[in-house]
DNA sequence: CGCATACCTGTTGTATCTATCCTGTGCGCA
DNA sequence: TGCGCACAGGATAGATACAACAGGTATGCG
């Protein structure tokens, strides 16, 4: 019945209520509520803890429980000027582009123009990350690999929300994704890392609230 | 008598007994082993290695036990490089340098070389971590901080005895420190990510064995 | 009335116990 | 002799029980 481990679907659980905000930053979780509500023992709770700990999302207080971590101006700069050092790096060495990358970008960004198209905004923003991570992968380091997904996942805490409320902005996104894979084609390494630049700037605003 | 918690001795067994050598790459370590070799019970030991597998210093494969992963070439090309990715955008970050870095760069500095007269090469190794480290925390970017110093943990495991083995290498490792700092306080970004560059791609040749 | 102390509650830290799973070995059968 | 299956050994995964600790509150003393 239950084919994942226990320690995975409370890692998971978690994780999602951090990130989807319904456990909101400032909260304090305790080891014997999270068991309760997943319903398994404190054991894998536990574990789950460790791992969003280290992973920057919680900050554990001894004797005193969990502390969802809330998204702090610090952090915002932090994960965005990270993403641009990471991206950028990757784009760079991503000239010339390996047939099989531009391949894979191509049909990534098609498949988000069909989403977009379809009004699947959630489907949207998951292939936006697929293709980010495409590129990133092809620079093929598993250091900033890791790195990478955990920025992303902490971004997802940052007002992806905000995409809905303006749908004008995803074409806008689209344009930007597809400015980038003609940059890696031409093999301009200048014009692939400035167009990765601006499309990750774009981030930044969300510190302020301002989505233009 | 035990001031430290059990899961921090733990923690700190391991990881020691890794980066030291006396666990060996390709090495399966059981819980039941460790709790018994540092005395304490399987649950602090399992969160050790837990936090250790995140670490990327070993893997856990289920129902099997800890393998201590061996040094591949490929870990030591993605240290190096997510090094210099680190560190040459924290040089180019620290120009113009602050007056108070310059003052702990160069206080570091003269650290290093009292230590490397007296013949403490472990204390070098200490002193040349905290110089690397203070220009990227210079930066002000937390994530980066953390990342670097998993790096530098990592790089323990790839040959720092090489170091002892040609103690005039020692000599030419502090010049390149000053070389830095030079190019720090003169202003000179290019100059400092270049200085940068030269001295941390030297950890390249560890994975030829090659010393020169 | 003010302060220090003792207690009480809630939480984590650690230990121990049980069940499950993987792996390798050896036996039996074709 | 070769293949497959059953079984045993050992390890982890998870649950539970217990001890230690932190913080707040109430109480007693000066």
């Amino acid at each position: 019945m239950k084919q994942p481990p226990a320690a995975e679907r409370v890692y998971a659980h978690i994780k999602h209520a951090v990130l989807e905000r319904r456990y909101e930053g400032g909260m304090l979780l305790t080891e014997g509520e999270l068991a309760e509500a997943v319903g398994v023992s404190r054991t894998p709770v536990r574990e789950a803890l460790l791992r969003l700990e280290v992973e920057g999302l919680i900050k554990l207080y001894p004797k005193k429980g969990a502390l969802v971590l809330p998204v702090s101006a610090q952090e915002i700069a932090d994960v965005v000027e990270t993403r641009l050092l990471v991206e950028e790096h990757a784009a760079r060495k991503a000239v010339p582009a390996p047939a099989a990358l531009v391949e894979e970008l191509e049909s990534l960004l098609a498949t988000m123009r069909e989403q977009a198209a379809a009004g699947d905004l959630a489907a949207v923003s998951v292939t936006d990350r697929a293709f980010h991570a495409a590129i990133v992968r092809s620079a093929g380091n598993q250091i900033l690999d890791r790195l990478y997904e955990q920025l992303r996942d902490r971004q997802l805490r940052m007002g992806v929300a905000v995409m809905h409320a303006h749908p004008d902005r995803i074409a806008k996104n689209i344009a930007e994704h597809a400015e980038i894979l003609e940059a890696l084609q031409a093999g301009d390494p200048e014009a692939a890392t400035a167009a990765v630049h601006r499309h990750v700037s774009w981030v930044r605003n969300l510190a302020q609230g301002d989505v233009r």
